[in-house]
DNA sequence: CCCACAAACCTGTCTAGACCAGTATTTTGA
DNA sequence: TCAAAATACTGGTCTAGACAGGTTTGTGGG
């Protein structure tokens, strides 16, 4: 007797409908990321063949985005058995504390000076990391942060213009930006994806900082993703080497 | 009628020849891992089509293995032009995967230079961080950690020679400590608390990394905790600033 | 009752094509 | 001469199958 513990595959209803202008597998990430996060830990999804014939996709086709949403920790394969829903270890992840947080700990003043914002099309290298076309346009926000009124790092961050329209006009000087998100667009930030590597300040930035020029700095790259697992933000933060430590706390996951 | 699965049909010279036994995705990787490693950055890869030929696979076999490169940062794709070999500044994503497992996972071949192990009485800020008793003894391991024969770190990390008394002898030069630590003494490290802080090398630590004197490092001291709450390792590690890159995940990213 | 085995599932790997959209070069035409 | 168009690449996506090998689960036989 065969096994038949998901549903019975009649003449099929056809839920899923492909957009027809984008990929196929974009689509089908979009729904079977949606699919997972509303699914209870460990339980099983429906077989490949079973998924890809509901999408009315090849397997292969199928497999590529499982194949991401394995590698984004969404889901666990087992061969033989199937695939399981696994929701990502948030004890797994590492607090890189705000600024403001950083600076607070420190009994010190956070503030922040508008350095500048625009909506502008979108370089290459931003367009690829926030995943819109090269030309489109952005917000670009670039602001000097300040302890006790002396400048502790250069932030600038780009989010899409056409996805977020009214962001400049919703944010005041002082407003947070994770904040307006969440209020003008319903948009949740769930993780995000930090690469810290150390550059040397150019001699604009280095005056900006008021420090030496070519003094080294820490360079964040941070990638802000939302609870679909959709890019928001995109932004590269340089911290003064001097007078900046990152501070972490690294916790081992329960292993399986 | 049936298709044939695995012959090439024909005299192809079949310059690479797949183990057999092994699925033919593995030996492609290996084979391409070592020619991105040994490519100068920015040089260009043959193109799919081409390699899929060499190999004798289909393109999209082939496409599998550079999709693995891709993720790890070891090739860069550009539609239209190529696929181009990328030598990444290697990412310190997960800390417990220790320097050892972390090269491996890059495909690098980790390895020690200058290795100095000691037990001596264990100086008054290192007994602190260990809370044990300022003169009771530690053992102290020094090295210069290597990716392929290039030096990457230097580290130095001490730990209770009381609680660990057989630690030296039981590692070998190149072996990884926690997996010393929890094979040999069932101890598995839970969390760990990190400062990193950005340091300019001095001439000898300098002259050890290969670098120019004074380029900055990250600098990271680290205190390792099991699952029991002891404090289990106090380390300082330099890690080239050129090279190195710290990846980090973070969960609900808070204001910045 | 229990164990061996085979059927029926599952994912893993692979094939040999196809068409598309970018990019660079070469050819053509004003 | 020089710009536009054709061409010859590149990777991006997708198909409709195939076999391999692991994991249940039902079925018989001892």
């Amino acid at each position: 007797m065969p096994r038949q513990r998901h549903e019975p595959a009649d003449g099929r209803p056809e839920v899923f409908v492909a957009d027809g202008t984008r990929p196929k597998g974009e689509h089908i990430r979009d729904v079977l990321t949606s699919l997972v996060l509303e699914s209870r830990e460990g339980s099983l999804l429906p077989s490949e063949r079973v998924l890809a014939e509901q999408f009315g996709v090849a397997r292969m086709t199928l497999r590529g985005v499982i194949n991401e949403l394995e590698s984004r920790g969404l889901v666990r394969r087992v061969a033989g058995r199937g695939t399981f829903v696994q929701h990502p270890t948030l004890t797994h992840s590492e607090i890189f504390r705000s600024f403001s947080e950083d600076m607070q700990n420190r009994g010190m003043t956070p503030g922040s000076r508008r350095y500048r914002a625009r909506t502008r099309p979108s370089p290459r290298n931003v367009a690829a990391r926030l995943g819109i076309e090269p030309g489109e346009h952005v917000h670009s926000i670039e602001r000097v942060r300040t302890a006790d009124g002396v400048p502790m790092a250069l932030e600038s961050t780009n989010l899409s213009a056409e996805r977020f329209p009214s962001l400049l006009a919703e944010m005041g000087k002082d407003d947070s930006l994770y904040e307006v998100l969440a209020r003008v667009f319903d948009v949740r930030l769930e993780s995000a994806e930090q690469t810290v590597s150390i550059a040397r300040l150019s001699p604009g930035q280095a005056s900006r900082l008021e420090v030496p020029d070519y003094d080294p700095a820490f360079a964040v790259e941070r990638v802000a993703v939302d609870n679909m697992g959709k890019v928001v933000e995109f932004g590269r933060s340089l911290y003064r080497g001097d007078r900046y430590a990152i501070q972490m706390h690294v916790s081992r996951p329960s292993e399986l």
